[in-house]
DNA sequence: ACCGCGATGCCCT
DNA sequence: GGGCATCGCGGTA
């Protein structure tokens, strides 16, 4: 959830991925990397970490874990609300949501950037590997990706199910 | 439907 | 200087 300008932009989230540092290989916080980029993860949990890559692309992940415990959650796919656009890929949640460089470290809480229970029924969770991660030997075949059955997931996930 | 590739900039070695 | 927790396009079926 959002609140710019006095107008909510959110989703409801339906695929997320951990990573588990300083022990996960997958994870921008392996073996304790601690850099301008990662210092977010090394702080406070219920903060934002927001990472560039690929050239034109923003992640937004939560922070998870207690100061020194550098894990985090990657929001991969949200069931947009009114008038917001896809969200079926990490790179479209940051673009619909209007998330860049400015919320990075940020504090989850409103206006900015907060998530809240809306009571929408509960769903089973499935899991299934994550993808963009070979080369992490058994890191990649872990079951660290979590999701809801939806017609929003991302298209890389729709082909893993 | 599936696959391959280019875009594009920043991070870290 | 290599590679990246991605996306959409254009080609082949």
């Amino acid at each position: 959830m959002r609140e710019i300008d006095g107008t909510r932009l959110w989703g409801r989230l339906v695929e997320v991925e951990a990573y588990l540092g300083p022990d996960d290989l997958a994870a921008h916080s392996r073996g304790g990397r601690r850099t301008p980029r990662t210092e977010v993860m090394f702080g406070a949990p219920g903060h934002a970490y927001v990472y560039f890559t690929y050239g034109m692309h923003w992640m937004l992940n939560f922070v998870t874990r207690q100061e020194g415990m550098p894990q985090a959650v990657l929001v991969r796919a949200l069931e947009p609300g009114p008038g917001v656009g896809r969200c079926g890929g990490p790179g479209l949640v940051a673009r619909a949501l209007r998330i860049d460089r400015a919320l990075n470290g940020v504090g989850l809480q409103p206006p900015d950037l907060y998530v809240i229970d809306d009571g929408a029924p509960k769903q089973r969770i499935f899991v299934t590997p994550r993808i963009g991660v070979q080369g992490t030997g058994v890191w990649e075949k872990r079951l660290l990706r979590f999701c809801v059955d939806s017609p929003y997931l991302s298209r890389k996930l729709k082909k893993a199910l």
